[in-house]
DNA sequence: CGCCAGGCTTCTA
DNA sequence: TAGAAGCATGGC
């Protein structure tokens, strides 16, 4: 566990003793497009229906607009506190290139979100750019998402499975709104069951995704990774693919396979932000 | 104007 | 069955 105590103090939740957690680098990395930065040191967004200003002090965090209890049963999970990431960046720290990466940007956490919202969103990222995508998601907030305190949340497959193209248009989302219409539908309808993809084997969960039309390998493993926690997956976009072939040409070593989606994480934030570690990169 | 963006589907040889 | 073209939209 990554902190040592939160307390409910003026109208706030406050966290004490967190480690290995900055919400610019954890909110802001390319795994959830609904964050926003309202302030030095500060973030703001929704999930799971809920409202979150969450900004980082000195020695402690503050998460304003939420209860304890909410804390416990949403934002604990949702950050993924429950686990130890100095253990996971101790076995980090044996590699070359991934103790780089921690050193740069050691304060990334990998999400849990909303399997479907996570399913959503990253449909919506194919061929596409993060902040543009941003836009689309706000949009389709915006547009279907019910209205709770605070903004607007994500809506359900069942608010949009009986949509039609036309429908999306306002969101502006191009070749994709027929995939997010296909999503929804097969969600809806059972037909893709997201609550089975925690104990399906790996590779009949990706499977299980791919049957939606516009889900490929990379959208089914980000799925997976950001939405179902299933941190053994690692999402092949066209960064990673260019740091594998540079560091890693015969694949992650042995030890670090049944956390190779959080090195990702480290691995693609440091790539595409650190001008050190970028210049080597070749285009593949 | 052309190029690119956390890919996928479709067409082609 | 691998490889390229096409896809909507918007920023540069």
């Amino acid at each position: 566990m990554d902190y040592e105590g939160v307390m409910f103090e003026r109208g706030n939740t406050v966290l004490y003793g967190f480690r290995n957690f900055d919400p610019g680098e954890t909110l802001d990395c390319g795994q959830s497009f609904r964050w926003v930065k309202t302030a030095e040191n500060t973030y703001e967004g929704i999930a799971f229906r809920k409202y979150l200003s969450i900004s980082l002090e000195t020695d402690k965090l503050i998460l304003r607009g939420t209860t304890l209890d909410d804390f416990n049963h949403i934002w604990r999970d949702y950050f993924d506190f429950g686990r130890d990431y100095g253990e996971i960046k101790s076995i980090f720290n044996g590699d070359e290139t991934l103790s780089k990466a921690i050193s740069f940007t050691g304060g990334i956490r990998v999400l849990r979100q909303e399997p479907w919202e996570a399913l959503c969103t990253f449909i919506l990222s194919q061929n596409n750019n993060i902040p543009r995508i941003k836009g689309l998601v706000q949009r389709l907030c915006e547009c279907f998402g019910e209205m709770i305190t605070g903004g607007f949340a994500f809506p359900p497959p069942e608010r949009l499975a009986g949509l039609n193209i036309e429908d999306l248009a306002p969101v502006r989302a191009g070749f994709r709104a027929k995939y997010i219409l296909d999503a929804a539908r097969k969600v809806a309808s059972g037909e893709v069951d997201l609550g089975s993809l925690y104990t399906m084997l790996m590779y009949e969960a990706k499977a299980e995704l791919m049957k939606i039309h516009g889900v490929g390998p990379k959208v089914a493993d980000c799925t997976l990774l950001y939405g179902l926690g299933r941190v053994e997956c690692v999402p092949m976009d066209v960064w990673m693919k260019r740091v594998m072939s540079a560091f890693y040409p015969n694949g992650f070593p042995g030890e670090i396979a049944h956390i190779a989606g959080i090195a990702q994480q480290y691995l693609f934030h440091y790539m595409r932000t650190c001008d050190d570690a970028s210049h080597v990169l070749t285009v593949v």
